[in-house]
DNA sequence: CGGCAAGTTGAGCCAGGTCAACTCCGGTGG
DNA sequence: CCACCGGAGTTGACCTGGCTCAACTTGCCG
């Protein structure tokens, strides 16, 4: 019995996904850690208290998406950083430290790991320590990047950026160019550092470029990848590449 | 002679500063590590090349500020991060991914580390591998904090929020409420996603009302932490803490 | 099918960006 | 020792991207 995995885990991502912590361990480590672990699943809006984050501080992510989100004293939010399956948030000597509170942004599966049992296992098991640093290098560069964008890019160039991001990292499988936005629009705001406003009409200028298209509110085609690329690097004028509309009509009138 | 630390090593904030990675290591670990490291002296304005970085991918830090920088083709310049002593950047599989450059922006020393010794080292030595963990998590947190900063505050506040960012972590002895800031304005503008005219201002504004004041251009008192604090927390209206000015001349003319 | 949250659209405004001129400062050479 | 130089920082005047506020539409869930 021992040697099999535990009930809770069989269906679980961390568990089933090569690339994740879990499938790495032992059949004894499994049982271990599953054994006085906590699994947990929240809804859109819940947060993990500042009580619980304390007593368990390490955070593994199954399914949904996970936020750190800041309170400004005047009610403006911001979200620190998004947080997918597989991703596992370390809080260790920081949970005391008021670093802003970790909210579902969706419904959501996560796995609140024993530090003991945890550090044990990054200790002894060589494939689980190396995935472990492969993630949170990861999760420092994600955070470095997205600090880059937000420092100096232009909202257009930003939600560009973040089409990208969700590409490469938010999609469990990335198909062709269709991509999911697994947030709702407020959150995308926040995140991104705009007004739900700007969103609403930056993307609404992007599909009148035909440059992507919206099949539902959180499904999206890129239509032409490269142009999306460029103006996601900040290209000097991205219509230029559009040579009707604007420019043809002032040529018409010059 | 293979016990006593390597010369280069003797005179290492890494080596000689408890809380940094060089310092944890056994005598032989050090001299393995020594051995095929290389230091390397940098001027403000240096860069790493992407060759090096791709054959010597992980940078310890010894002294000196190094960044992340990102470049927009239309010649944009953000700073991801900011580096200092003791900090381990470790570019392992993201070396090829085009990550921006590492830039010097001070006279800094570097020592590049050998992939393989500094793998068996982390793996083997439980101090080295608590100590680089503590760092990794500690920039993870660094960078989301700098987004969220980045995302929703305005450029008073983010300047405050970056003059407790000095205290906390860019000064090696914090005494007392007198900070250093170890970069140039234009440095600073694009750390903090503004323009070096605004730096400027924010900064006269800061002086004006008596909450900060410079003794040279790298270095500030601050004379009201608590209202500094409230500032950069984004409390509603920072000037309703300072009665006189604006305020007396509006009721003036009331 | 009703009710409410989420998303969109429009009009007006302001914080901060832009551009250009000026000052300050440390280093260098005469 | 001073004159000069170039890079860094500052100041002022002007302009605009994106925020604000309010009204409207859409989509989701019971």
């Amino acid at each position: 019995m021992s040697s099999m995995p535990a009930e809770k885990c069989k269906q679980c991502s961390l568990f089933f996904n090569r690339d994740f912590f879990c499938s790495h361990l032992s059949p004894d480590e499994l049982t271990n850690l599953s054994g006085i672990s906590r699994t947990m699943a929240m809804h859109r809006g819940e947060a993990v208290s500042a009580e619980a984050l304390k007593a368990w501080p390490i955070i593994a992510v199954a399914s949904g998406v996970l936020s750190i989100q800041h309170l400004l004293e005047d009610g403006r939010r911001s979200i620190a950083a998004f947080f997918m399956a597989g991703d596992i948030i370390d809080f260790r000597s920081f949970a005391d430290h008021a670093r802003g509170q970790v909210i579902a942004l969706s419904k959501a599966n996560i796995c609140r790991l024993s530090p003991q049992v945890f550090k044990q296992i990054v200790k002894n098991n060589p494939d689980a320590q190396e995935i472990m640093w492969e993630n949170l290098r990861n999760q420092s560069f994600r955070a470095m990047d997205h600090s880059s964008d937000l420092a100096k890019k232009r909202a257009l160039e930003k939600l560009a950026s973040f089409l990208f991001e969700c590409r490469c990292h938010y999609t469990i499988a990335p198909q062709g160019s269709t991509v999911s936005i697994p947030v709702r629009r407020i959150d995308l705001a926040d995140y991104l550092g705009m007004q739900p406003e700007t969103v609403s009409r930056c993307f609404r200028d992007l599909e009148e470029q035909g440059i992507i298209e919206f099949k539902t509110l959180s499904s999206v085609t890129i239509k032409d990848v490269p142009l999306l690329r460029q103006i996601a690097n900040g290209a000097k004028d991205a219509s230029a590449y559009q040579p009707a509309d604007k420019t043809m009509k002032i040529l018409r009138f010059a």
